[in-house]
This record gives structure tokens, C-alpha cells and sequence, in this order.
RNA sequence: GGGGCUGUAGCUCAGCCGGAUAGAGCGACGGUUUCCUAAACCGUAGGUCGUGGGUUCGAGUCCCGCCAGCCCCGCCA
């Protein structure tokens, strides 16, 4: 609670950083020539440090001695002898690692000093950030502030109900932003509603002649009949040309300010905004919502700009932007219409000018200088149209980073876009209802068959939060560029790479830390401590293979959110904590915590301690809450 | 026609800058409980990495062709 600031402590990722620059130094040493041929050509000659493919070739293994085999032909044993020979010599690397080891072909293995691994671990005990820096304190001190990052995701329809196709947005753009928080970064979550546009229009024509009570009162009618609404609006709008013509009109108006189109609009926003919010609340989601709407002022300012650049061209009516090495049936190039016939804007517009102002500096525009969109795989190519334009129109600034992050359909477990059994669009709601409802009834048999009482507030918050949690997992876990299956089956079930898995490790923790006196509590984690209050032995002393095995997964954490910062995957951060949660049931099973002597006792605890705030921050940052007991 | 994504064990999926004998989980089969929650752990079986070429000391990974599935392609979002 009363942490003091400390010195930021010095995570793996430095290490890796030292070990490579002594590696390629050793190589230099070793091979001047080739070495300063390399320079010329590329660069540095390269390390190829990567981490061990497996834990018996130690920490690290380098395999830049295979590929000078060639160049310099020689074996690439006797290279990697001849860079080992270097290494030994040099002091810095001594105080890293044990003496390398040779293997196979040329590869070269590296292990970390036990004590130096111990030191690291002991060093975050009590960190909150576990090893992980904080780039608003790293930059805070020069003077320079962090620059925005926005994350457009989840992004529903007005009038529509949320629905399993919104899932993956939601979810997968939540957890992206905390892991940037986390890191330091201050995210725009921005949630980029269909609030504008041609269904508008539709709907209030359709309303104001079978529903206009709807438009005038709040909560006239429930979303629910909204949404057949809006259905029966979109088959007319397909069918019947007068009322097509009369929906046109109507988005005029809206678009023109008209004070009753504009108050039935308002109102129908209002009331999809407190049905997302529900969902919201529920997912533990936080979100900014600015929908379309927000950029109805900017989008002429868009089309002159690019009409300015001489970007714009007229076709059969349209005002558009013709792609670069982008083209169509003929071999033309494709355009992207910025401008329909009618004089309308449209998606794309507004996209254009949502990028532009996030891009902007403030106070007209949020100054980002990164922006990800987290929408599905289908869109893939108008926003790679989307980025051209944007780029080619200069509103990009130096370094900014533009990036889609796609991801997969939901699909049921036939394969097919999930549905419901009647067929329809599986709401979210009822989704997240079903995964609660058989958490609970999973909870309420093992409850029977193991003779456990529990009270129904406990059974209900385990259900909520196993369910919820499982289905989150779920998606998160598989790499979200392919189509994934959902399967209640298989994400709430209690062995494997699951949600109910994960959160058992940590119960188990909680186990241990209830049992095991004063030093058990503060292996229970949640408290902070200085270095100087850490209660854990100093040093910690590890001697049983399940303890390294475990000391070392838990020393990859910075590496796996540095990773999942650039690559915006998910699925690496799930992956780290499955293997985390294996790695450490294994200790469980195998290493005796409480009734082992000191230091082992002890320092086992600490391993506790730290298994459990690294599972507590993972989840944390995929968005799921975990439990002392279930 | 053009473009994108995908294809890895019976099923669901990992596989990071190209590196050692391709990994998990489920399912199957077999084992483990006087001990911190067995919602766990250990073991066995299971693979022409869609396919054919190429590059490389080395290819599931990079390049080209082909096959299959899904998705996108001018005034919907």
C-alpha cells in the first residue's frame, strides 16, 4: 500500500539486450574481417540471439555462428568455438552466464547465472509493475510527454442490438488498450457507433409512419421492437423506390440539422447507448463513444482537402480517389468514392475524417500518433484504401502508425457463422447469459458432488465471473486473424487452455497463502513492500527443476507484454499464462511450499507470491477479473 | 477477373528475425490422492505441416505455381 518509489528494475528485456550486444562483440573479436565486411554490407554481424528453443539449451541460444559457416568456410563448430573463446574472455559476459555451451550444428547456449535470475525475481517482489517499465515515466522525465494511442473497437449500430459479431471487437480492442495502458501509453478508446448515415433515415421515415411516438418520446418503445423496426425499414427501403426516395430525404434533413429528424435521432441514440452500456458495465469495458456523427462537420473539409492535393476525381458521377496498385475486373485502378452522385458522404468520408482529426493536433484533433482499428478481417482491404488516401493526402504526421487489426469470424461448431437454432443473429446479451448460466450449473454439481456448501452470493459471483472470464478467454486465446469456433463446451471447461483453468491456479495460490502464517499473507499478494520490508528470504534460494522451470517463466513477463504492445496479439499474452499456470501446477504438484524448511520455504512462497500478481496483472490486462476461491 | 485471410495430430489450436527430434489442449488408453482445493499431476499412442517447385548450411516459417475453404471488390457500414 505505502510502496516508495524505487529505481525501475532492470527486466529481462535489458538482459536480453546486454547478452546480444556481448555476443555480436565476441563475434567482431573473433572475426575483425568478416566483421568489418558486415559493416559495409548490413550492418553488425548478427548474434541471432533468440530464447532457447528448449529449457536443457539453458536460457538463450545464439545461432549467428551457422550462417558465417559459408562466408568464412569453416565449420560452424569451430565459429562457435572460436566465439565462445571471446565470450569466456570477456568479464561482462562472465557476470551474466555460465560458461556456453556448444551444440548440434554451431548453435551456441547460453544460461543465466542462477543467482542473477534469483536477484531479478526477488527484485520485483512487491513491484506492482512486475519488471514492466512505464514509457510515461521513462519519457515523463525528459520533458516529453507520451503521444495518444487510439483504439477504435467494439463500435455498434444505433438502433441495432449488440450482437455475437460485435464479440470479438469488444474484447480483443479492450484488452489491447490495457496492455498500452499499462504500459504507459494514454489510449483514446474510442468507440466509433453507427450513429449517421442512410439506415437513419430509413428508420425515421418507417417510425414516423407506423410508430411516431418513437420519435417524439423516450422509451416509446423497447430496442427490441426497434429492431423490427428497423428490419421492416431495410426490406422497404430494398423494395419500394418512393419510399427509398423519401429515406434519402429524411437523411438530408438529419444531416442538414432539422430539429424534429435531429430530436428523433437524439432519442434513439439515447436509448442503444444505455442498452451497449448494459453490455458494457457487464464486460467491465470502458469506452468513449464518438460515433459517425461526431464528424459530419469535418467531412467537407476532407473532400476539399483532397480535392486540393489533386487527388479528386469525378467518375459517372461520384467524387473518388483512385487507388494506387489496386485494381479491378478491367485492370482499371479501383477508386475509393468519397462523394456519392446524390452529393451524400459516406463511410468512407467519415472514416477519412475521423483518421484525419484523430491525427491532428490538438485542440481540433486528439494528436495520436498511433491509431488501431479493431474490426473484422473483411475490411481489410477499405482500410488499407483508407490508409493510401490518408497518406497520399499528407494527414499522416512523421512516424505516425496506422494499423488494422483484424480478426476471424465467430463461427458455431459446425463451422457456419454462428446462429441461433431459429437461425437469427445471436444477441450478446443472450450469449453472455447462456455462458453464466452453465458456469453455475457446472459450480452447483461439483458443489453436490464434493459435499461443499457454499452460499448463493458465492455460487453467483463464480458463475458471473467464470462465465464472463471463459468467454473472453476464449477469444482472446486463439490468434485472432483466423475464424474461431465457439464452444461453450470447450471454454468453460476446467483442463486445458481455458479461462476456469487459469483462474484454478490462482485459487490454488490463495490455498497456500491462506494456510502458510505471516510470510503465507504476503505471498498472498495485492500488497506492495519496499526492497527493504520484502519479508522473503535474501537471496532466494531455488534447488528442485520445477523451481527454475517456474522462476524462469515468470521472468518472461516483461518480454510477452513488450511483444503483445507491438504486435497487438492477444493470443502470446494467453499462451504466456497457460504455460505460466502448467509450469506452476506442476510445482504444486511436486515441491512441498509450506512444510519445507527455510529458505526453501520461503522462497517458495515468494514464487507463490509472484505466480499469483503475474496471473492477477495477465488476466487483469485481458480484461478478467479473478477469484480467491471457487 | 482482381485482392485478402486460412489450410499443421481424430477434434480445437500454438508455433516469435528461417534454427536442434514440429508443440499444447481436448478426445482415446494407462497411472497418481494419509500431504497446501485431484477444477490437478505423470505417462502412452497419434503428423507426407494442403500440394508441386525454388532460395538457403538449414524451410511449417521466405519466394513462385497449383488445389481447397472463407471473405472483400463504385456510390451500405
Amino acid at each position: 500500500m505505502n510502496a516508495q518509489p524505487r529505481p525501475p528494475p532492470s527486466p529481462m528485456l535489458r538482459i536480453f539486450e546486454d547478452l546480444k550486444a556481448r555476443v555480436a562483440s565476441a563475434m567482431e573479436r573473433a572475426y575483425p574481417a568478416a566483421a568489418a565486411e558486415a559493416l559495409l554490407r548490413s550492418g553488425r554481424l548478427d548474434p541471432q540471439l533468440v530464447v532457447a528453443s528448449k529449457p536443457e539449451f539453458g536460457d538463450f541460444q545464439a545461432n549467428g555462428a551457422l550462417a558465417l559457416a559459408k562466408p568464412l568456410s569453416q565449420p560452424p563448430r569451430q565459429i562457435a568455438a572460436a566465439i565462445v573463446a571471446q565470450l569466456v574472455a570477456d568479464p561482462a559476459f562472465g557476470a551474466l552466464c555460465e560458461p556456453p555451451q556448444i551444440a548440434g550444428p554451431g548453435f551456441v547456449n547460453l544460461t543465466l547465472r542462477p543467482e542473477l535470475l534469483a536477484a531479478e525475481l526477488r527484485e520485483r517482489l512487491g513491484d506492482p509493475r512486475l519488471g514492466v517499465p512505464s514509457v510515461a515515466l521513462a519519457t515523463g522525465s525528459a520533458g516529453k510527454p507520451p503521444v495518444p494511442v487510439v483504439v477504435d473497437f467494439s463500435s455498434p449500430n444505433i438502433a441495432k442490438e449488440m450482437h455475437v459479431g460485435h464479440l470479438r471487437s469488444t474484447i480483443i480492442g479492450d484488452c489491447l488498450a490495457r496492455v498500452l495502458e499499462f504500459r504507459g501509453h494514454p489510449v483514446l478508446r474510442l468507440n466509433h457507433v453507427g450513429d449517421w448515415g442512410t439506415q437513419f433515415g430509413m428508420l425515421i421515415t418507417h417510425l414516423k409512419q407506423v410508430a411516431p411516438e418513437a420519435l417524439t418520446t423516450a422509451d416509446a418503445v423497447d430496442l427490441g421492437d426497434l429492431v423490427a423496426f428497423y428490419r421492416q425499414a431495410k426490406a422497404r427501403f430494398d423494395a419500394d423506390g418512393a419510399f427509398q426516395a423519401t429515406a434519402r430525404e429524411e437523411v438530408v434533413k438529419l444531416q442538414g440539422g432539422d430539429p424534429v429528424s435531429r430530436r428523433a435521432w437524439q432519442l434513439l441514440c439515447a436509448q442503444s447507448r444505455r442498452e451497449f452500456q448494459q453490455l458494457y458495465d457487464r464486460l467491465d469495458i470502458r469506452l468513449s463513444e464518438r460515433g459517425e456523427s461526431f464528424y459530419n462537420p469535418y467531412l467537407e473539409g476532407v473532400v476539399d482537402d483532397l480535392d486540393a492535393a489533386g487527388l479528386l476525381v469525378t467518375d459517372a458521377g461520384a467524387r473518388c480517389v483512385f487507388l494506387e496498385g489496386v485494381s479491378g475486373k478491367d485492370g482499371q485502378p479501383l477508386p475509393l468514392i468519397v462523394q456519392k452522385g446524390d452529393g451524400g458522404f459516406i463511410y468512407a468520408t467519415t472514416d477519412l475524417a475521423a483518421l484525419r482529426y484523430r491525427f491532428a493536433p490538438p485542440p481540433n484533433g486528439d494528436g495520436a500518433g498511433r491509431i488501431i482499428y479493431v474490426t473484422d478481417a473483411g475490411q481489410a482491404s477499405h482500410f488499407a484504401a483508407v490508409f493510401q488516401v490518408a497518406r497520399r493526402a499528407g494527414w499522416v504526421p512523421e512516424g505516425g502508425r496506422l494499423e488494422h487489426v483484424p480478426f476471424g469470424l465467430v463461427q458455431g461448431e459446425d463451422g457456419k457463422k454462428l446462429k441461433t437454432r431459429s437461425g437469427d443473429t445471436v444477441r450478446l446479451k443472450d450469449l453472455l447469459d447462456e455462458a453464466v448460466e452453465r458456469a453455475g450449473a457446472d459450480l452447483r454439481r461439483r458443489l453436490t458432488e464434493e459435499g461443499r456448501h457454499e452460499t448463493e452470493d458465492f455460487i453467483s459471483h463464480v458463475a458471473t465471473t467464470v462465465g464472463i472470464a471463459a468467454v473472453k478467454y476464449a477469444d482472446l486465446s486463439a490468434n485472432r486473424n483466423t475464424n474461431y469456433q465457439f464452444s461453450f463446451d470447450r471454454m468453460l471447461a476446467l483442463q486445458g487452455n481455458t479461462a476456469p483453468y487459469l483462474l484454478y491456479a490462482l485459487v490454488r495460490i490463495g490455498g497456500i497463502a491462506r494456510r502458510g502464517g505471516e510470510m503465507g499473507a504476503a505471498a498472498a499478494a495485492g500488497e506492495s513492500f519496499t526492497s527493504e520490508a520484502c519479508p522473503f528470504p535474501d537471496p532466494l534460494q531455488f534447488i528442485e527443476a520445477q523451481e527454475w522451470a517456474l522462476a524462469r517463466q515468470l521472468l518472461q513477463f516483461d518480454a510477452v507484454i513488450a511483444s503483445v504492445e507491438e504486435e497487438l496479439l492477444p493470443n502470446r499474452l494467453c499462451t504466456y499464462l497457460f504455460e505460466l499456470s502448467q509450469v506452476f501446477n506442476r510445482f504444486y504438484d511436486q515441491v512441498p511450499v509450506l512444510k519445507a524448511e527455510e529458505p526453501a520455504r520461503g522462497s517458495r512462497l515468494a514464487l507463490c507470491r509472484l505466480s499469483a500478481d503475474t496471473l492477477r496483472l495477465g488476466l487483469g490486462l485481458l480484461g478478467i477479473p479473478t477469484l480467491e476461491r471457487m
